[in-house]
DNA sequence: AATAAATCCATACCGGGTTCAGAAATGTAC
DNA sequence: GTACATTTCTGAACCCGGTATGGATTTATT
């Protein structure tokens, strides 16, 4: 009859019980220094149970991170540029901003994941993938030549990471959250001003 | 009186053949399918050796693969923009191009890196490194607000890094040197005027 | 030939990650 | 409640990349 499970209620609260032993003990010591042995002694579980729920040391911090530019290009309107529907998202996203989601939980991963070399390499490989998969999104939504559609997936991309950089950089400065959500709607219009109209184009005192 | 060091050429010596053995070997059997053991072994040293010259597995191949936009920034020339400096110094680049270099070498290296995610991810944190130095580099440059330097930085790294994607992606498919690097002079005035004028400003095909 | 310095190596170790055989817990049937 | 199948968990051994150490070999100088 399969009531609900309650070994599958078991699992949940194990993987939780994992995830924040080991968020509390790198932002104790620090990544590199916390082994994963540690972890799983500290939560309970041998190391295989810990390397069953979570396939590797770094997805214990970096688990559900992703931020799908493709599937918002994919998703967008009819007659809506890609652009316009990025724009329109990260717009949205810094208005509910400030009060959505737990704010503690993210910034303390965000202090580990600054903290570690290794995490931060590992992030920055997702946001590769996550390039190529908004190039051929591009690539679909405007056939034209090739190189374009990589080059505008390769600038998006890096706008909005820097945007999320910025942000969290200000919070971790201790920016009250409602006022880096503020800011944060500002450089969306700049970052998506620079965009459009290019590094030289408007009115972001640039010289010569 | 140091008379050209026999000692020195019997490192360089050493170390190019553990280099080429150790690409030779990658090439065949693929990067993670290798171990350094067995690298070591076919290079005729210790793997105590093999760290000595090489401190990691990646530097292998990795060795001097870098792009240093930071230093093109501050070395330009009076009253010139960095942008400009950068686009005069990849138009440059794209001219030479072609014959300068062994492209046998560098062809079979671009092989083996894309071949393998952790190579792959490797790269990207390398760019990330020079990404925030070109950004140090444009906030020197020029001095207004911080975001604005961080988002050009990442703008132009990407695009640069897409230039050579997509430059190393011709060569692979077979297009030959000469004709790559034509085309490589094309997508970096495309890329730049993407850079100057916006990703919906001028005549490159792009509708909504 | 003697000596100082550089280079090399065998071995043992560490941490992340996997494999495997079985122990413990859970679900189901009687 | 007992018996059995399935899932989950575990300890131990192992692989690989990388480091530490102490000694052996080679090279340069006198």
């Amino acid at each position: 009859m399969m009531m609900a499970g309650l070994r599958e209620r078991k699992k949940e609260q194990t993987r939780r019980r994992i995830a924040e032993t080991a968020l509390r003990l790198f932002d104790e010591r620090g990544y590199d220094a916390v082994t994963v042995n540690e972890v799983a002694e500290a939560a309970g579980v041998a190391k295989v149970t810990l390397f069953a729920y979570f396939p590797s040391k770094e997805s214990l911090v970096l688990d559900g991170i992703k931020d799908d530019t493709a599937a918002i290009v994919d998703g967008r309107e009819e007659g809506q540029s890609p652009l316009d529907a990025l724009h329109a998202h990260y717009r949205e996203t810094a208005r509910r901003g400030s009060g959505a989601i737990d704010m503690d939980g993210l910034l303390l991963r965000v202090r580990v994941i600054t903290a570690s070399p290794a995490l931060l390499a590992s992030v920055h490989q997702a946001r590769m993938e996550q390039r190529h998969e908004l190039a051929a999104a591009l690539a679909r939504a405007l056939p034209g030549r090739g190189p374009a559609a990589q080059l505008m997936a390769a600038q998006i991309t890096a706008a909005v990471t820097t945007l999320q950089e910025v942000f969290f950089w200000r919070l971790s400065q201790g920016v009250p959250p409602e006022e880096a959500a503020r800011s944060l709607g500002e450089d969306v219009e700049l970052a998506f001003d620079l965009l459009r109209h290019g590094l030289e184009g408007g009115n972001h005192e640039k010289g010569h």
